[in-house]
DNA sequence: ATAACTTCTGAAATCGATAACATGTCAACC
DNA sequence: GGTTGACATGTTATCGATTTCAGAAGTTAT
C-alpha cells in the first residue's frame, strides 16, 4: 500500500510537503503541487484514514441509536441523519437499542472509545444520570425523545400539542368515549403525549377511562390485538389515539374484517403520516411530522457543536406538525 | 484522557504488561493483572481504538451500501447487518446509493481509504470493472444483487425461480392476460425477474404484451400510477406481478376506490411479504423473502474473509423464498 | 541598507497503542 | 548439573499521517 513516504520520496520532497498538498495548505510553490498530484495520481494513492484519524484524534463518524430500523419512522429517521452526515463529511455509524438499556449503554461506551465523534440519541433507554457521564467523552444530543432535566439540546417536536390537536379533532367529531395507545410507558415522550390527551379531555369536561388505555402499541400486529381488546370491552370507546400508524392500520384492518365500520363505530386517529395511510381502507388521519428534517437538524445541530467549542448546553428545539385528516375519523 | 501509559506508570510496570492484560494475553501474573485492572477501573481508562485501529490496521467496521433506507425491504436488510455485525464485534456504517453511481463510487473509495475493513453493496449502480479495481482494498460482497461474472460471493435468493413460482400462480388461476412490473431496468436481478416471468409465460404458450409491462415500480405512488396506466389500456391485463408489496398496495388501493375488484377483474401478486400485505383490502398475495437472514448471512460471510486470508472468490448463495397466498389474487 | 514580512521547505516530534525481540526466573527432565 | 521450556516482564521499534519549529529565500517598507 503506498504511503505519503513513498509519494514525497519520488518527487523528492518532505512529507510535510506531500501533507501540505493533501491538505491544501498555502505556501506549496506550483511546480511542485502540481508535481505531487501527478504522482499521487499516478500511483493510486490515498492516505490512510487510519493514520489521519488516529493523529487529529477525530473520527468524522456519529454514531446513531434508534429502537430498531425496520420502523417506518426510525428509519426515516436514520436516512434524514444519513444525509446531512455525508453532506458535512461524516459517517453514520448506526446501532439500534431494541428498548434495551444495555445496547443504548454499548454506544455510549463507543463514545468513550473514540470510535465516534458523536452520539445521537434516537431513543432513551437509560437514566439520565447514566448518559450524563458520557458527556466528558464527546457531545450527545437527544431526538424524538424529551427528557425534563436533560442539559443536552433536544430536537423534536411537541408531542403534547401533537395529541392535543389530534385529540381536539376527535372530540369536534362528537365524540365523548375516547381512548390511548401507548408504546413503553416510561418515556417521556409518551407521557407528554398522554398529558396532552388528558388536556384535551379535560378542556371539554370529558373524563377518561382506565379501560381505554392500551399499551405496547407499536406494530400492526400490536393493532390487531388491541382492536380484540376494544371489541371485548363491554363498554367501548368510539374513537381511539393510536400514536402510531402501524397501530391504527392494524385496528382499522382487524375492524373491518369483522364488521365493524371505521369511522362509524370507532374513529382512528394514526401518527407519524407514513405511506401506510394511504393504502388502508378507510385511509388514516394522522399526525405529519417532518421526520427527516428532524434527523437533518439534529445532525446540524451536532455538527455545530464537533465543529467548535462550544459548551454542550440545554436547547429544546421543536418542528411543527400538522393534523392531517383523511377517512378514518 | 487517560493513556495506557499512564496506568502502566501507576502499576510500575511497562506498557506491554498494561496492553497484555487489555488484550487477555496470557503471561501476565495474576497480582499484576489485578492490580492494572482495579487502576483501570478506578480511573475509569479506555484504550483509544483510534491508536488501536491504527496500530493493527483494521477498522473493525464495515460499510453497507443501499439504494434508501426509506424502503421497508432495505430497512430490514441493514437491521439484519447490524444484528450480525455487533454480534461480531464489527460496526455498520451506512450508505445510500438513491440508485447514482457517483454515491456507491463513495463507499468503495472508504474501502479504499481503510476507512471500512470490507463493504457490502446491497445495489450495484457501477459497471463490475469499476467495481473490481477496489478488490485489492478489501473484500466486497453483493447482496439482494446479481452478477453474471462478478467474482465475489454473491448472497440472494433465486429471483427466476420466485418470478416463475407467481406468475404460475396467476397462470393455475386462470389468467391468460398477465402483466409485469420492474423498477430499474438495469438491474441484473430485475433482468432474471423477467426472465422468470417469460419462461412461466412460455411454458404455458401464453403471448406476452408489451403493453403490460411497467416500469419504475418502488412505491404506493408508483402503484397508484401504475393503476392508471392499466385502466388506461384499451387491452387490459387480468392479473399483474408487480415485483414489491408497495407497487401492489398502490394499485390495489388506487383500483378499489374507482371500482375494480381485486383479484376479480385484477388479480396483483406482491413480492417481500412486508408487512402492508395484511392491511391492505384485500390482503395481498406475494413473495416471502427472508430478508434478515439475507443480511445475516452476507455479513458471516463477509466475516469468514475478513478474518482469514481466504482470498475473495465467486460464491452464489441462494436463500429460499415462499409464495405466500392471500386475497389478491 | 536594514528591518520586517511573506512565501516556501524540511527535520523532528508526536498521536497511543501493539508487535518483535530480548531477557530473566523457575521447575522439570535426562 | 546442565538443558529445555513455560512463564513473566521490559525495551524498543513501529503503524502513517500531521504539527511544530526552525530556517532559507525573496519582497516590501522605512
Amino acid at each position: 500500500m503506498t504511503r505519503i513516504s513513498e509519494i514525497a520520496k519520488i518527487c523528492n520532497v518532505s512529507k510535510t510537503t506531500v501533507s501540505r498538498v493533501l491538505n491544501n495548505h498555502p505556501y506549496v510553490s506550483k511546480e511542485k503541487r502540481e508535481q505531487i498530484l501527478k504522482v499521487i495520481e499516478e500511483l493510486d494513492y490515498a492516505p490512510s484514514s487510519l493514520a489521519r484519524n488516529f493523529r487529529t484524534n477525530k473520527t468524522q463518524t456519529i454514531a446513531i441509536s434508534v429502537p430498531r430500523f425496520d420502523h417506518p419512522f426510525f428509519a426515516q429517521l436514520v436516512k434524514g441523519v444519513s444525509l446531512a452526515a455525508l453532506d458535512n463529511d461524516y459517517k453514520v455509524l448506526i446501532f439500534q437499542t431494541f428498548y434495551d438499556s444495555k445496547n443504548e449503554w454499548d454506544v455510549m461506551e463507543k463514545l468513550k472509545n473514540r470510535e465516534v465523534d458523536g452520539v445521537i440519541l434516537g431513543a432513551l433507554e437509560n437514566e439520565w444520570n447514566v448518559i450524563k457521564n458520557y458527556l466528558k467523552y464527546g457531545p450527545i444530543l437527544l431526538c424524538n425523545e424529551y427528557h425534563d432535566s436533560a442539559s443536552i439540546p433536544i430536537i423534536g417536536y411537541d408531542e403534547f400539542e401533537a395529541t392535543y390537536k389530534a385529540v381536539n379533532h376527535l372530540i369536534k367529531k362528537g365524540h365523548r368515549k375516547i381512548g390511548f395507545c401507548y408504546d413503553t410507558a416510561y418515556s417521556q415522550a409518551q407521557i407528554q403525549r398522554k398529558e396532552g390527551f388528558y388536556k384535551a379531555l379535560a378542556d371539554t369536561n370529558l373524563l377518561h377511562n382506565e379501560d381505554w388505555i392500551f399499551g405496547h402499541g407499536f406494530n400492526i400486529e400490536d393493532g390487531f390485538r388491541i382492536c380484540d381488546e376494544i371489541l371485548r370491552l363491554k363498554e367501548k370507546p368510539t374513537a381511539l389515539f393510536t400514536g402510531n400508524d402501524q397501530v391504527a392500520a392494524g385496528i382499522i384492518k382487524k375492524a373491518t374484517m369483522l364488521g365493524y365500520k371505521i369511522p362509524e363505530h370507532l374513529a382512528i386517529v394514526g401518527y407519524d403520516n407514513q405511506s401506510i395511510c394511504q393504502v388502508t381502507t378507510p385511509t388514516i388521519t394522522t399526525i405529519d411530522i417532518p421526520i427527516m428534517e428532524l434527523g437533518q437538524r439534529t445532525v446540524i445541530e451536532l455538527i455545530k457543536y464537533l465543529s467548535s467549542d462550544m459548551e454542550l448546553r440545554r436547547d429544546v428545539i421543536k418542528l411543527p406538525t400538522k393534523l392531517k385528516i383523511r377517512e378514518s375519523t
